[in-house]
DNA sequence: GTATAAATAAAAATAACTTTCATTTACATG
DNA sequence: CATGTAAATGAAAGTTATTTTTATTTATAC
């Protein structure tokens, strides 16, 4: 991402374009692994000369507020960002051993709210879908210790 | 759900079914709103004379690990648990307002697994699919305050 | 009944976040 | 370009859900 693409997208959401705020998202964008809070600040304080981890938190807080990242779900609990380049509705593949993402847009899902809605007679707002498994590259490695 | 039957559940496991683990079980089971640890502690203290919430986080964990209580997901990523009769494979309407937890069948994702395989080349072990919005009752009690 | 491994209590520890408030900075405006 | 202002950040302290530890108790197999 282009810093100038970067400060533009912040500048959409009503945000200011921080040399901060383009650094996380400098970070994430191109990174095809989930990454922490605490990792992310780790990368970026080096190149920042410094940075408070309550910052980096705001700022991927509000980054995934906007939709301009995303939170990946993981079994520790802990909180995880990936940013996508996809912008349409669409999903994740994660990888439970390297933590890749891979994004797909069937959803699946479609009819779904409906058939909820009529069988409940609630409404549909909104859904987690996350799938998770062994990328290919894990899955053949997996294979191969097997052997 | 009777007592006897829940032991015989917990001794399937290989767990001993003590009245700690019964009586969450019987927290749990006929509850229609998912709970958190400390909600369930707080209910069953007082029937038990007293129980510490270690105990109850280790019970709701054990139980989530064998599949007898589901795992909610809050915004608040707090940890949720609900019981559900439903033993095939389904998921979770949740409902935003009063945490109302309906199940449903209809997962969407059969032919998933197989399209993820083929696209990425890796393997797919399991998902997270978690429907939210408002309960049939909530929904109405919305369209009154509305008027 | 008794031995034994499993379960629990109680207290302390952990760690992932959040809050607070004083200072700095982006940027709209003149 | 200068400058006022709201927004953003740093630094330190705080919060709180959850976990760990270790000594004691208890379910259950024999």
């Amino acid at each position: 991402m282009e810093r100038e693409q970067g400060a533009l997208i912040l500048r959409r959401l009503g945000l200011k374009a921080t040399p901060r705020r383009l650094e996380v998202m400098q970070c994430l964008v191109g990174e095809r692994m989930y990454l922490s809070a605490d990792e992310v600040w780790n990368r970026i304080r080096v190149r920042l000369g410094s940075i408070g981890l309550p910052t980096v938190y705001r700022i991927l807080d509000e980054l995934a507020e906007a939709r301009v990242i995303t939170r990946i779900f993981s079994a520790d609990r802990k909180q995880y960002f990936f940013m996508c380049a996809n912008q349409e509705h669409h999903h994740h593949f994660v990888c439970d051993s390297c933590r890749r993402v891979v994004d797909f847009a069937q959803c699946g899902l479609e009819g779904l709210a409906g058939e909820i809605a009529s069988s409940t007679g609630g409404r549909v707002l909104s859904h987690i879908l996350q799938v998770n498994g062994l990328c290919a590259e894990c899955s053949r490695t997996e294979s191969e210790v097997a052997r």
